[in-house]
RNA sequence: CGGGAAUUAGCUCAGCUUGGUAGAGCGCUUCGUUCGGGACGAAGAGGUCACAGGUUCAAAUCCUGCAUUCCCGACCA
């Protein structure tokens, strides 16, 4: 490909809305460009390397023989309404009315379709295990998309459905999902680390995220030195290491905290540790009053809570509601004769304490040497609380670290939410009826190339890794009024485009507009004919190098062969 | 969805407080000199100052509304 006909509009200047890195390369490498929030026109440049990167998934899944489809975008209400996620999937939806007013929608995942597919075509035992997938299109409209490709309105997704007769049959489905993961990811050169993960309201098992850990990342992963555990922050777990000496109950007592609506205001009034305070929070969760306690000097984590409660929707109750739903306004909420709740949760820390401080049910006053079922009772003990960095992970004991990360993918093990309310239903050996087995993969194809450019960035431009780069030698010719250096780099061009994608930028420009290009281009090996080719002598140049170094023109097909392997 | 900010040339921004015919740098076009890390000089092209109302003799500038975009948070099978 010849650079003078190449469309790469490059930017000299970062645009202002632009904040992450990946971002700013893309928009300054003329890669992408914002068409409107969340959606970006992909220019040749980013075409080239999605090419390459979904070549990548169709071998892996190939591999693990898994055949492509493609479905629609565009679908109707009344596949959603059956599956009841219509209602469910809320305002991130995009929703929309043909001309015959039917409701439709924008697909922004497609568990549905694919359920409606194998629901009507397999009928027994006997075709199954079976999985399909496809690369596509999705559409949310996120309340907020940013970071450029990391999260999008509109978006490419590689989603894979697996269909099991046994559950079995899902095991070795998942694991080999699992396993063309982890090559696609490597062969596209981002490092990731599957992690511990929430499967969200639909239920599932061994949900595991591909977290690739980057700078900008919006989710956050806990990680033990050794890497044996690594979980979302979400559902990540700690050991609580704190240990309170026993002590003989003593009798409860009420005291006055005037102005302690904190846990650190209390403690120094009181003079207590926050090990010594149980903290009560009053959430609300889809509809229900439930009081949620843990010991003073932890966190309670939402995403946890919500699975022990098993809600869609849950958030704390507001201030201005506190009193009249529990008769004391903030600074005096607690669990004894906590009647206004329906239902009291607990966290594991506040087992084994003594004499503790919690909160009277009055305004302002708290009561000292509370003691658990003598003064308050727990309807359920689970862990519910923030893992902190440092502190020591369930598995190894060792200490957990936090990393911001991109999630690039997500697997697990669906089962059969879909396939029941859906009727997907199959004939065992006994010609029996039984629900599909499902399970549900997915890559976030255009958020992955975000992933790559923040893990691959230089001083000056990208490293794309080799297999996706969207060239692999950049030929850079220093003076095209020179007819040797011409001669020599359209010779090279032709011989090296048998085997490799090369880019000759034969463009009348000044060297450094050609080589700060070539950095944004960020081709494995860039090649640069310039004032020695009469000697026979080029210039070679990884992303990663310093400099330069010199190369004849007998030797560069070998030291391409083993650079480019 | 809550909070904050921005919107003036293709890009980055100034001008607004104190109303008076629209500015800079980069980019683009032409010519010349240059030519190994975004050159220099000269001459040009390019703008409904996001949009809609209002105040005023006069609005980029003041007032009201609205739209879009970005940031922080919440949300995110």
């Amino acid at each position: 490909m010849r650079q003078s006909k190449f469309f790469m509009p490059t930017l000299k200047e970062t645009p202002a809305d632009a904040v992450a890195k990946s971002h700013q390369l893309m928009l300054r490498g003329g890669y992408i460009r914002q068409v409107t929030a969340g959606v970006y026109s992909y220019l040749p440049l980013a075409y080239r390397v999605l090419n390459k990167a979904e070549k990548i998934m169709e071998e892996e899944m190939a591999k693990i023989n898994v055949p492509e489809c493609l479905m629609p975008a565009l679908l109707p209400a009344s596949l959603w309404e059956e599956s009841g996620r219509m209602k469910k999937y809320g305002p991130e939806m995009f929703r929309l009315n043909d001309r015959h007013d039917r409701p439709s929608l924008l697909g922004p995942t497609h568990e549905e379709t694919f359920t409606e597919l194998i629901a009507k075509n397999l009928k027994s035992y006997k075709q199954m295990p079976i999985s399909l997938y496809q690369i596509q299109t999705k559409y949310r409209d996120e309340n907020r998309p940013r970071f450029g490709l990391l999260r999008g309105r509109e978006f490419i997704m590689l989603d894979a459905y697996s269909f099991a007769a046994t559950r079995q049959q899902l095991d070795e489905q998942f694991d080999d999902e699992k396993q063309a993961f982890e090559n696609i990811f490597k062969r596209c050169g981002v490092t990731v680390r599957p992690v511990i993960a929430d499967s969200g309201t639909m239920g599932g098992k061994d949900s595991t995220e591909f977290q690739a850990p980057a700078e900008i990342g919006e989710d956050t992963i806990a990680v033990n030195e050794t890497g044996t555990y690594a979980a979302n922050l979400e559902m990540a777990q700690s050991l609580d290491d704190f240990k309170q000496e026993p002590e003989d109950p003593q009798p409860l007592e009420k005291v006055a905290t005037p102005n302690c609506d904190s846990i650190e205001k209390l403690a120094k009034f009181l003079n207590v540790s926050a090990t010594r305070i149980v903290k009560s929070i009053l959430y609300i969760a889809d509809g229900q009053k439930v009081l949620v306690l843990i010991r003073g000097d932890k966190q309670i984590n939402e995403a946890k809570l919500a699975h022990v409660i098993d809600a869609d929707d849950i958030h704390e109750a507001q201030t201005s509601d506190l009193e009249a739903l529990t008769g004391s306004a903030k600074g005096g909420v607690g669990p004894v004769k906590a009647d206004f709740a329906d239902r009291i949760i607990a966290d594991e820390t506040v087992k084994n304490l003594y004499n503790v401080v919690v909160g009277a049910s009055e305004t302002d006053y708290q009561f000292k040497n509370a003691n658990l079922d003598r003064d308050f009772k727990v309807d359920e003990f689970a862990d519910i609380r923030v893992a902190n960095e440092g502190e020591l992970d369930p598995v190894d004991h060792l200490p957990l670290k936090f990393t911001t990360s991109i999630e690039v993918g997500h697997i697990f093990k669906l089962g059969t939410y879909y396939t029941k309310t859906m009727g997907a239903d199959f004939l065992d050996q006994n010609g029996k009826a039984q629900p599909v087995i499902m399970g549900s993969y997915g890559i976030g194809v255009t958020r992955m190339l975000s992933a790559i450019v923040e893990q691959n960035l230089t001083d000056h431009g990208i490293a794309w890794p080799k297999e996706i780069a969207p060239f692999d030698i950049q030929l850079v010719q220093m003076k095209m009024n020179d007819d040797q250096q011409t001669a020599v780099a359209e010779k090279l061009e032709s011989s090296l485009s048998a085997k490799y994608d090369v880019l000759y930028d034969d463009r009348k420009e000044r060297p450094g507009v050609k080589f700060n290009d070539a950095d944004l281009v960020g081709a494995p090996i860039r090649i640069t004919i310039g004032r020695k080719v009469g000697d026979g002598i080029v210039e070679v140049k990884r992303p990663s190098d310093e400099k330069a170094q010199e190369v004849a023109l007998n030797d560069l097909d070998a030291w391409i062969a083993k650079e480019l392997g």
